[in-house]
DNA sequence: CGCCTCTTTGAGCTCAATCAAGGTGTGTGG
DNA sequence: CCACACACCTTGATTGAGCTCAAAGAGGCG
């Protein structure tokens, strides 16, 4: 039943993604010895707040989201997490580790399943790979605080900051317009990311559609007037 | 002009930090090759936004508060770091790396400043020093999120949240009573912290003073009765 | 003494939350 | 196959928490 990595072809899979790039297959090996890749369905959790943290994962495929519990049932949603990103390693160095979030599964997806000691022994001996999930860490700490210093901007700054951020790889290049955005959202999920109310996401998203500045079919968001949205999120200057 | 960290009795107190308490030091000298001791007034920069970051730090006496400039001169406050705090440690593996945020002192304050490079050689062969500075990271990492799941709590929670935070550290054994903010804290620096103004900030701590819930003087502020201010931080549940 | 920072209080207004109601599409179990 | 639940989207009306603006007092410092 459980088939080996190496049989699964996940290895090669994992040297696409930029922590594993500079690894060798047999290192990449090592480090997940023991691991198990983990298929969940939408809306399933991988990952549930305050159980005690055995594993930490890496994203194979689809997405999973981050979101903290907070009053009254709401989620209040931290990160979206896609392929080749780490969740939850930063915590493993802690004597007895719980998940600070939880993390459900948006459409179907595969993670891969790394138990605790893995980090603390292997990957703990390679400096390189431990700078290289650093960096990711550092980047998400980035956008929190990013996001920290909009607080007081009105919402439409923070809706459209939000989006700008989720397409900030690909824009790089393609500096056109026309970008979509790489992972399926609803608009509750984008309130719940910015800190507002479904309705308020929606009055402000469907202005932009009218105005013809985004589009959505079937949750796929698309950004066609790049220049504008920026400049509504910098309009708070 | 320039006299060695052994001259002046720093490393013994480095000694005292987490970070550093099981090195030698002979190691503490090595990780601190080349550093100097930076000796800063009330409101003077550290490290300024947007610089490039030749150095991290680590605090030795006083506060320094971390910041990140926004709309129209606004600074939301991000982090306040006390001795032992290391500043900007996670961003020195990215090639060009450039301060994220602004860095001020609150008070007369006296930090280390370490050069990049011994982050990159000496620091990076440690791997049990690299993963105590990844959990100061992550604890702040954990505090950010904490502070995101509260947007959509009323004011006075938050407020409230961000005093008990505060004295998290203290309160763990005393946790009787009357209980004193390690810092002083102008409102003006709570509202930025909490992305609040002032007015609103001062309205409810008058409350709160009247009531007899905490007492400042001179911007120390001393909470009278915790109970009840958790009670308030978790009112909006 | 004047300047600057910090605190305080009041009055009015606005943005986004709340409440309410209706529409669509998908899955599910009888 | 239909009915029902459920998740998601939409629009409108109302309301209130917290922002803005204004004005003023209380130290501290050069």
């Amino acid at each position: 039943m459980t088939k080996s990595l190496k049989e699964l072809g996940v290895l090669p899979e994992l040297k696409t993604f930029d922590i594993f790039h500079p690894c060798s297959l047999e290192q990449i090996e090592q480090l997940c010895k023991n691991s198990t890749v983990c298929v969940t369905k939408h809306r399933e959790s991988l990952f549930e707040f305050g159980n005690p943290a055995h594993y930490f994962c890496v994203v194979l495929s689809g997405a999973y989201k981050l979101s903290r519990p907070s009053a009254g049932g709401e989620n209040s949603i931290v990160h979206f997490s896609a392929p080749g990103d780490v969740i939850a390693a930063f915590i493993m160095t802690q004597p007895q580790p719980t998940y600070p979030l939880n993390v459900i599964s948006m459409g179907p997806s595969r993670a891969l399943k790394i138990p605790r000691e893995n980090y603390l022994e292997t990957w703990h001996q390679m400096p390189d790979l431990i700078f290289r999930v650093q960096s990711l860490l550092s980047a998400r700490m980035n956008a929190l605080q990013n996001q920290k210093a909009l607080t007081k901007a009105p919402l439409p700054s923070k809706v459209a900051s939000f989006l700008v951020h989720l397409i900030e790889h690909q824009r790089s290049k393609n500096s056109s317009e026309q970008v979509q955005i790489p992972i399926p959202l609803t608009r509750k999920e984008i309130a719940d990311s910015v800190g507002a109310t479904v309705e308020s996401v929606i009055r402000i998203m469907s202005e932009w559609s009218k105005k013809g500045l985004i589009q959505t079919n079937d949750q796929h968001i698309t950004i066609l007037n790049t220049k504008e949205i920026i400049r509504i999120k910098d309009s708070s200057l």
